[in-house]
DNA sequence: ACAATAAAAGACAAAAACATCCTTATTTAA
DNA sequence: TTAAATAAGGATGTTTTTGTCTTTTATTGT
């Protein structure tokens, strides 16, 4: 519905990546797709692109994985959302028309255009932290057993 | 971002049929794919799926086309893209687990099952004749030109 | 230095979504 | 009764999304 599957991995990758930033140790791949459920190497190529964006830190080499700074975990979710699906995906007709406008609405515009300002809302409102936080305190899951 | 090509197509192909519904002649998909600017014989499919489950009405041969009764004007906005997009659409979860719960809910889930109530309350508020309606009245469009 | 480790990168594969084309079935006007 | 019109159906093609596999590059502990 809302989210591709890439941005559903990646999100649910990044949230488990900052459930584990207390720790010294970085997060590997192999660990992180453990514990969110999805495919290893395509998880791997959405956290290359999150990393390329600098929405998330990663190292090479023995001890190393991916981590994220203080700076990072305070990123609201829209920025990661916005980084996979496209800058553009919060503001195109739901409809399909060619743009989203008040002067050539589709007839689906006002209650679209409305909905569409709250999921912004809610994505700019919780940060990647606030999500991680969640977790920690057992009140919500990135996979179900 | 909420609906599929599919889906945009199917609910701008049942708008216009609708708007055309005072009409004696039915109509064509040439006429149909003209105004709604989309592709002829893929929009022809997806019209074949609404006719099946009788949310459309069609009749072959000279002077056939679509056409809808005045109880499939009536029809809300979801059953449409439920027949399309499939029941479950409305009640997955966000962040892709297998099943959206309260009991393991992920961390968007509140906000998330918030914001997908708004649309299903959107999508079931509205018929296809309010659409329609819209479009008649030139506060709406189908294509933008 | 060297071997081990782990992310980055690139090539490839499968599945789903999107789209076209051709044939068939049905209806109606002439 | 026949020809034209029009939707239905089936086969096929293209593009995008999703997913895997292999090689390369960087880092680090020994
Ligand atoms: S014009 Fe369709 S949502 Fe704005
Ligand atoms: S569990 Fe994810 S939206 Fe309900």
């Amino acid at each position: 519905m809302l989210f591709s599957k890439t941005c559903e991995y990646g999100i649910r990758a990044a949230v488990y990546i900052a459930s584990q930033s207390d720790k010294t140790e970085k997060t590997g791949i192999e660990e992180i797709c453990e514990n969110i459920e999805a495919p290893r190497h395509f998880t791997a190529k959405i956290l290359q692109i999150l990393t390329r964006n600098h929405l998330l830190s990663s190292q090479k080499g023995v001890n190393g994985g991916f981590y994220m700074t203080a700076e990072q975990l305070q990123q609201p979710m829209i920025v990661l959302v916005e980084a996979i699906e496209g800058k553009e995906v919060l503001s195109k007709c739901g409809l399909g028309l060619k743009a989203c406008s008040e002067v050539e609405p589709c007839p689906l515009h006002n209650k679209y255009a409305s909905i569409r300002n709250n999921i912004k809302q809610m994505l700019s409102g919780v940060t990647i932290k606030d999500m991680a936080v969640s977790l920690q305190t057992g009140k919500a899951f990135l996979k179900i057993d």
